[in-house]
DNA sequence: TTGTAGGCGTTATCAG
DNA sequence: CTGATAACGCCTACAA
């Protein structure tokens, strides 16, 4: 026969399809020995409810999205790792969309509108995020927003601020004083928190932070490159340099090794994010590391909880030690030891 | 009001609901007239058909499943924009599911079974492949195979053995005689067509292809690291060395720079697939490139289509030439060499 | 605590 | 070519 629905069980249970449907969706008022009597066929017959049939009738599917734009594709990785384990025997099922990087704002819109998932996560670098909030509340849709400071319903906060403040001033322990930066797109929640938190320990230490130190970048490889072209030409020349993503980072390494500068005695150099790429750069990157696959995993566990339990959403990065940030003053003998080594 | 269901269609374009759906559906047997008078209706409207109420009734949901085991994320990451853009449009969506490394065929025919996605997609290093591709046989379900080298229905082929066979004879011209090969994991199709390949053109340029020469690998940029540091001691010394995935390239290139060899000029690598890692580790390395997302949007297309046109599906790999390969002098002194840097 | 009737939006069947 | 009518599998009233 071909798959049982919820009128077999029943039928065979002796019981009407409601009261499976109960047991399914574990309604409290029911007595223990029809629910275990129910159970007991389900478990013999192999019942699973259709997801299908649930949807129309429920009008909503069961099913997570998660949007993003394609940028940084090793971030939006770990975040669907997080989400696959998260929701792994929840009974949802995850789905990915991409937003056109313009009008991002009616595409997901529609997508709601016609799929009706039970929630979303947002890329935390996709542009116009507060739209697509907007977007996601209006079609009555649960939206998850990673990363931001602000611990709030429906976000799963990072603290990249304080993480970046935090890096700035372990490098300046250990000796620098001129530090530039590749920062990320300002439309980016995540990338302006990291800018932030580097003037906020710049002005603590009371460092030069002028503009010539600071650069914009987009997040990608290229714009790392670029960035680091240009920093290499102010005067004094920086003794380090924190790119706002892994991905920047690796095109500052390619950049100073094509100038012919051994890494990192001559530059140090420091990655945010910390996906497996930092690790997999030569030499690998020391850089602070958020935790996208486990707040991922958080997302999903606010999205498919029944009660809006907003535990432990707040994640604080730490810093993976590596090869690419060398002391600097005495002589750059301490090799960085691998603290962290990845995959 | 709510969204316009077929009914309120069909109401306002004064038809029944039937010939709404044979508008939606393209029937061929429909008035022009009749057909252009829905239309109208439907544009005025916005109406857009249900995906559940349809599911539901045709007993198949409009998405297609990602099937991967976490391996390979670089390339898990181009087939997926590959299958987003290849979908964009057919009213399909994407899902993604993760299968745990053993016993995976159970879980596939559960979520088969129990969502009836109308495709399915196998990442190309999936083990056991055979074993769901029989599963989706049986749950009547589409499945398209990425990589292999026979054409045949549901397979997108890609010629690797061939692609790796040109590498090779690449190296041996511009004068490379000792070539190491990190091999891809037992299971994996791919990885078996690229070690025959490599095996062919050794033979054809009669070369020492001995065992010591060829190494297993699992694809991670680990066991590239340790790939090579087997490589590196055997005598004479390879000059150039093939890891038959970026990461594990990107591994090479680690292990060789903390020996203190200097890239390309003490050992030349090559890679294969050539995601973005490729070109975003320093030196960037010269690797064979697999269109995956393009192979990955011709997937998509054999799922969407209701003909089963097998048109394009062979693809060919074709080189991507960086910096991590250089020419081999023909004073060969390898013998010097291994002598003079060992470790 | 459990059962009955009806509907969710679409498609298939089978007449006209 | 077109249209009633009955599924599809589940859930929410409303009763009992």
């Amino acid at each position: 026969m071909s798959r049982p629905t919820i009128n077999d069980v029943a039928r065979l249970a002796g019981v009407s399809t409601k009261t499976v449907s109960r047991v399914i969706n574990n309604s409290p008022l029911l007595s223990v020995t029809t629910r275990a009597k129910v159970q007991a066929v389900i478990a013999e017959t192999g019942y699973v409810p259709d997801p299908q049939a649930r949807a129309l009738a429920l009008g909503r599917s069961m099913q997570v999205a998660l949007v993003h734009d394609g940028a940084l594709p090793g971030v939006i990785a770990e975040i669907e790792a997080g989400l696959l384990q998260g929701l792994a025997g929840s009974g949802h099922t995850l789905t990915t969309i991409r937003l056109s990087p313009s009008g991002g704002v009616d595409e997901l819109a529609g997508f709601l509108a016609q799929h009706r998932p039970s929630g979303v996560v947002l890329d935390p670098h996709l542009a116009r995020i507060p739209d697509l909030v907007a977007a996601c509340d209006a079609g009555q849709v649960k939206a998850v927003m990673l990363g931001g400071e602000q611990p709030s319903p429906g976000l799963i906060a990072s603290q990249d601020r304080i993480a970046m403040a935090r890096l700035v001033a372990w490098l300046v322990r250990i000796g620098h004083r001129r530090i530039g930066l590749i920062a990320g797109p300002d439309h980016s929640i995540t990338a302006r928190e990291r800018e932030l938190g580097y003037l906020d320990a710049m002005a603590d230490h009371d460092l030069d932070r002028g503009p010539s130190l600071i650069v914009a970048g987009d997040n990608g490889f290229a714009s790392g490159a670029e960035g680091a072209a240009l920093l290499l030409e102010v005067s004094p020349r920086p003794t380090a340099i924190i790119a706002c993503s892994d991905e920047m980072a690796a095109g500052v390494v390619q950049a100073a090794a094509r100038r012919g500068l051994s890494l990192p005695d001559d530059l140090s150099i420091a990655a945010f994010d910390d996906t497996p790429l930092a690790a997999q750069v030569t030499p690998s990157l020391t850089a602070m590391r958020v935790p996208w696959a486990e707040m991922a995993q958080a997302a999903a566990g606010l999205i498919t909880e029944r009660t809006g339990h907003n535990r432990h959403t707040v994640f604080v990065p730490n810093l993976s030690v590596r090869e690419s940030v060398s002391e600097r003053g005495k002589q750059a003998g301490f090799a960085a030891e691998a603290s962290s080594s990845g995959s």
